[in-house]
DNA sequence: GACCGCTACGTCAACGTTGACGTTACCTTC
DNA sequence: GAAGGTAACGTCAACGTTGACGTAGCGGTC
């Protein structure tokens, strides 16, 4: 025993003992056995009597034991934590695909950090770094416009990321996607079935890549239709409730006025029906993207679903295949839409 | 050099070598300064000349170093990181909390780890002992109905927590609400001021906090304005749609009618809007928790509006000061709700 | 020129855990 | 009863960082 005595603890006079949490050490000697065999007990590792399990397991629960999980990361260089950077987690379909990673995570005993880019290029990169700082076992993105090449090193150094509803740019990973193209060609189709061959397109901003595959799948529409497209019926703006307003009336206004109208995502549709809220008759309508209360409307909005869930499911399950271990070719997924024909998308268009 | 030279290193000859981030050992041998000097160069620690801390960034810029939290977290017991634990991120409460807790987070330097308990008690249990053990600088739990002293041995060894939207049961700590009663009572005040008399309460089931809260604000209503109360006028369910369906109706049909509802939270809302979509003449609805599109009903929506982002943001803050030492006494906070006329709690009791 | 103070570093150990590797004691097996 | 094997432990060092403390060198002071 050339260990001296140690010295009185400090902070053990106060009134409100803050103690130090006990450590693995502390229950080993509680238990009189080694750390490394409280450290098997804890991790249920084999090669521990039962006698010595037992007492190891009430000592931890007397002294109110937690296993310290920095510095089990700092060992094993695993946190047992994901990192998820979305665009906005208040957002419905990112709060949903949120919570699904979630679901997936806690199956594989892992947590999740959460980060919102906001759209921002400069907070992705730096959230995603702040996340890699951590030790994240993966990462999923949702990339921002911009360029993901900043990741290329940490993904050649082996952590797995998945870019989840946008592709990124100047990286290479596995990415799950929306079937825009073909989900927006599906709903305008849909238009097309009822009569309508003037067709408005709202869309959110000309930059985003969902809008970009949406406006696509809309003129392919038209084009196997036979409908010549009019550039005077599409609109590429942010969702302000002003500009969009003055958008819809001209293009219902119009010498050879939209009969139906189709938009680009949720905040688009919000928009949208604020405007024809009090105006005349109104067109038909068929939404990208589901939303809450669709169905109680006046009429109810036929929308082209997604699915935020299955799109989290997906991502954490192909992130925490890699995890694992997995080394095949990168994939990406392209998930399947959903029409639901709830009204607003079947009426025929005003005769006249 | 009594050290012998390191083995072949594992991995060399693969095609992709996945190379070992570098550690702030790396970059001072690089840089031909002792590795505490890099971290003061990191940490932006005085004592180092503006030479040296140059020459140190270059090499950190060319090997890509990013400090290792882990190690940092376990050194200085801080991890630059919170825990929130809430229902269910997917809704959209608590995803604007959520949001807004991310946001103070952000301008503390910490990143936020999330967790869903679901309304369930081992769930909300494991999270936060799964978030301790990560050594979380804060804690903010939504806490479900039951107890929560689980928490008390932390909260007393200085881990600052903060509760919010309901309050914990045997575990004392800051905590912020919503001012559930007063809220409801305007609300319901509003429906009787407009001349009603039989108002139904729609609420969730009978052991969440904050509908006891709700249904006494509605009974304090009532007695303000001297109208009896009315048991078979307040429904405490499980918002399923079928069941609350029923309850609508027999409420609507009975001898003495309500003509007015006031429902305990959105999920009774929709389900409320659900049920009374088809059916006559409406009553009069004034419904606890503002929701999108309430305003594009017909007819709009009055609400008594919450303020979840409020909370958040102050629940963070709060913990915020905890977490730089702040030890006066804990504090419970009730915010203020806001009532929203938009329509459907301004119709009159209809005549007959 | 001995002493002080200051800047700009460097050294060392420790944070709590676990992988790699010993060391027992006891049990087989021929 | 010697060799071999195995179950049940223990020892040690290292993960990457930083707090505490040490020290060299230089300028200034009396």
């Amino acid at each position: 025993m050339a260990q001296s005595p140690p010295p009185a603890r400090p902070g053990q006079e106060g009134a409100a003992t803050p103690r130090r949490r006990p450590t693995l050490r502390d229950v080993a000697e509680a238990a009189g056995v080694a750390a490394k065999t409280v450290s098997r007990v804890v991790n249920g590792e084999a090669g521990v009597g039962a006698a010595t399990t037992e007492r190891v397991r009430r000592v931890i629960a007397e002294l109110g034991y937690r296993p310290n999980s920095s510095a089990r990361t700092l060992r094993q260089g695993r946190a047992a934590t994901i990192g998820l950077v979305c665009d906005d987690v208040s957002e419905p379909f990112q709060s949903a695909l949120t919570r699904a990673v979630e679901e997936v995570a806690i199956r594989h005993e892992c947590m999740l950090l959460v980060a919102s880019s906001l759209h921002d290029r400069e907070r992705e990169r730096t959230s995603v770094q702040a996340l890699l700082a951590r030790q994240v076992d993966g990462l999923i993105v949702t990339p921002v416009a911009g360029s993901q090449a900043y990741l290329g090193a940490d993904i050649a150094a082996g952590t797995p990321v998945v870019f989840a509803d946008r592709p990124a740019v100047g990286a290479e990973a596995d990415t799950v996607l929306v079937d825009n193209v073909e989900g927006a060609r599906r709903g305008v189709r849909h238009l097309l079935e009822q009569g309508h061959r003037r067709i408005g397109f709202v869309g959110d901003a000309p930059h985003l890549y969902t809008q970009d595959e949406r406006v696509e799948g809309y003129r392919a529409a038209l084009r196997d239709a036979g409908v010549p497209e009019d550039d005077r019926l599409i609109s590429r703006q942010v969702p302000e409730s002003g500009a969009v307003r003055a958008t819809v009336e001209s293009m219902l206004s119009a010498p050879e006025p939209a009969t139906a109208l189709f938009t680009g995502n949720a905040l688009c549709t919000y928009a949208v029906l604020r405007a024809l809220r009090d105006a005349g008759p109104p067109p038909a309508l068929v939404a990208f993207d589901d939303f809450p209360l669709a169905e109680l409307l006046h009429p109810a909005v036929t929308v082209v679903a997604q699915d935020p869930v299955g799109m989290g499911r997906t991502a954490a399950e192909i992130l925490f295949r890699r995890i694992a271990g997995d080394t095949s070719a990168d994939q990406v997924v392209r998930l399947r839409t959903r029409l639901i024909p709830r009204g607003s998308g079947e009426r025929a268009p005003a005769e006249g």
